[in-house]
DNA sequence: CTGCGCTTTTAAAGCGCTTTAAAGTGTGGT
DNA sequence: ACCACACTTTAAAGCGCTTTAAAAGCGCAG
């Protein structure tokens, strides 16, 4: 097979200097109308793609942007498919570096800086404070969906107290008093969830007692909550996250409770199984176009000089009232 | 910051040439031990790590394998995995493009040949076979999970029709005689899979005529057939995949059926959702890490130029027996 | 015409690494 | 002491692109 084309063969082609090619295949200015006219021209009839590894090395900046992801996570995937959008319009370019089982993050990391990614997007990273604000000192960071404080990361998250907040409201509004809360695994997010639940449960007039249950994030977590709670129910749950209130549904359900006439459930993260008309779960959104959005914002501040001061950007989350919350049952 | 050191600071620390350095750190045999250690050395004070673009631009083979997937897809997350370690093993690396709703495939492989991939490994391309077959000429290409027929194009698929069968073998071992057959989107898989339940269902003796329902491969798609199968239920449904199992679990069950009592279940894929406990999903495994390895010596065989002719390995599935089946009730 | 300030074009110097061919180093045989 | 030979090391030429500084072209006032 032929050798793929070079700049130089469709300058050549154009009769023009692979300065002047190269300028007009970056939609520079400089080159006139003749100009660019011709090399459009040859680089069309070559089938020419430029090569990303040579325009790296020899650009000064390389507009790149790595972000760190768990693939099999859905919410994950969700906010790459908006920073791939995010970044496109400002320019830049994405690069994905996956976790896996035997890739942990500090590889994938170590990926993107060898190809010289400008900015990280980590999303939900779980290395360490110290290890975060290390990278920090050399690289614009975004952690996403975690709170660190150090003056080179910049954060990006939802404001998780609120989030639960705004399901007790809803569920305080549909008549429930009895309202539990099933938490995640210990750590900075599930902590700040059950604050907003508490303070939500205190805030409103005429709830109960808050009560929470330890709980975590997968379907076998909710399941064995749900067991924990069925010999006293409560008349609605709030669970750390979809997965969690997907584990919830199914244990009631198996019982013989009917959701949401008996229980109501409301999940957290609004994954797109939340959405199946099956499921039809109402849950929280921590709405990933604006995190998506935000995060790239503040890479791309960082990378072009506009702040050097920590960003913390915090979104406000918002309830997708969906068919698993309805008024309690009528008193016994 | 202090600009990242380059082969030329860690040479010059070591007190050697930059070409030596180079074959020291890629574990290249010529330098002698006193250069290895001194250069090792020299790296590691400097925290040295290789530039990526530069070393792709230099070196005439690139050992770089591009993936395009879908994110949001579990079953490409786990066939990612495994294709990064088999890449790891023989010495390739890895780059993942992401598919998504406005990043299609022509594109996503577009930017992996920006990067000089070498060999493409494309997860249930969705490309045209003209496509593919042009695509096929100028790279090493494998279509996973897709049957093509193309010179250049090797294939990596599984008998899904034997997998069917298994399933199929299995319900009629534990005594069922009504076994449904729910199919995916009209398509190749589908065909193929419906072709595998009819043999099946004629072979084994004492089973009733085959029924196959219009289905699809989502949870959604599960419900609607549950629904019509419902007024006259078999006693066995065999899905199409996993998703689409699950929607037939939750619409049968809703309805006051047990499963496995009075309804048996078989999924495909064996998707992580199907190994948890609150699903225990029977389904059929489509042996990812089989797969994958396939795929990636495909790729390498090509690449290294030990085969030219077009590979075509179809790979056996095997059953996974869990909880959604079992006996047919006793006969009325 | 000449000269001046423009805009357009280009030659050439890298970007940081790999690789090849040639130079250097030491060993042992004679 | 000399040479052939094997093993190490290195200088230098790229890889394909971007970018800078300088050259060239050009219109127009003087």
């Amino acid at each position: 097979m032929p050798p793929r084309p070079r700049l130089e063969d469709v300058a050549a082609r154009a009769r023009v200097s692979t300065a002047t090619a190269s300028l007009v295949l970056r939609g520079k200015p400089g080159p006139g109308a003749a100009a660019r006219e011709a090399v459009l021209d040859a680089a069309r009839a070559l089938g020419y793609r430029p090569d990303a590894a040579a325009s790296l090395l020899a650009r000064r900046r390389t507009q790149l942007l790595g972000v760190t992801m768990d693939v099999s996570n859905p919410f994950h995937a969700e906010l790459l498919e908006e920073i791939q959008a995010a970044a496109d319009d400002r320019g830049y370019d994405v690069v994905v570096s996956p976790l896996t089982r035997t890739r942990g993050e500090r590889r994938a990391v170590e990926s993107l800086l060898d190809f010289r990614c400008e900015g990280l997007l980590l999303l939900g990273p779980s290395m360490t404070a110290g290890e975060l604000a290390e990278l920090g000192e050399r690289q614009a960071v975004v952690a996403i969906g975690r709170r660190v404080t150090s003056p080179g990361v910049d954060v990006v998250r939802a404001a998780d107290d609120v989030g639960v907040g705004l399901a007790v409201e809803h569920l305080a509004g549909l008549g429930h008093r009895e309202i539990a809360f099933v938490e995640g695994r210990p750590g900075a997010i599930t902590t700040l969830r059950r604050q907003g639940y508490r303070q939500a449960m205190k805030r409103l007039p005429g709830v109960a007692a808050p009560r929470t249950l330890a709980g975590g994030d997968t379907e076998e977590d909710g399941v064995a909550a749900a067991q924990r709670l069925l010999d006293h129910p409560p008349t609605a749950v709030i669970a750390f996250n979809d997965r969690c209130a997907l584990g919830l549904l199914d244990r009631f359900r198996r019982d013989g409770l009917d959701v949401p006439r008996d229980v109501s459930v409301v999940g957290y993260d609004d994954s797109p199984v939340a959405r199946l008309a099956t499921i039809d779960l109402t849950t929280v959104s921590q709405a990933p176009h604006a995190m998506a959005e935000a995060a790239v914002t503040a890479a791309v501040e960082r990378l072009e000089g506009d702040r050097t001061a920590p960003a913390d950007v915090v979104l406000e989350p918002h309830l997708v009232v969906r068919g698993t919350t309805a008024p309690p049952p009528s008193p016994a």
